[in-house]
DNA sequence: AGGTGTCCTG
DNA sequence: CAGGACACCT
């Protein structure tokens, strides 16, 4: 679902996950599995982003996620070990963004400040897609069990 | 006060 | 990932 969306909602998640009773513990639970999720990625986003930097990329137009670059094969074998799921396209173009928006704001020095990441974060936080009815929990897991 | 998100830690 | 502390918002 991270490939869709990185900030869900409590009430999103909560429609896709029908036949689970929510109360607070697994609510909060679920928001900080995301929470977890967005840390690993902009960990490597950022880890990527300086690499860049260090080989002297200079257009950050060139600078892209693609299905075989590196960086997907980061965040791939960490949200998809099994390759259960097929990665959406958006997901690529969302990634992207993100890279080159740590690129260019390590570039312009901006990592002085200490808060230097809340607008990536602002950025990212518009670009969530809706989820395919498909992950919806029931459904899923048999398509995962049969695969 | 309770929900949410981040940072840091293990 | 989970736990806990902390800040921010409602």
């Amino acid at each position: 679902m991270f490939f869709f969306t990185r900030y869900p909602s409590s009430t999103l998640l909560k429609t896709y996950f029908p036949d689970v009773q929510f109360n607070r513990c697994i609510t909060s639970q679920l928001i900080k599995w995301f929470s977890n999720f967005r840390e690993f990625y902009y960990i490597q986003m950022e880890k990527f982003a300086r690499q860049a930097i260090l080989e002297e990329v200079t257009d950050s137009k060139h600078l892209m996620v693609s299905r075989d670059s590196e960086l997907f094969r980061a965040l791939n074998m960490h949200y998809n070990k099994g390759n259960d799921f097929e990665v959406p396209d958006r997901f690529l173009e969302v990634a992207s963004m993100t890279l080159r928006e740590f690129f260019s704001a390590v570039r312009a020095g901006k990592d002085s400040d200490p808060s230097w990441k809340k607008p990536i974060y602002k950025i990212i936080s518009k670009l969530d897609s809706d989820i395919p009815d498909v992950f919806k929990s029931s459904r899923c897991l048999q398509e995962l069990l049969q695969s």
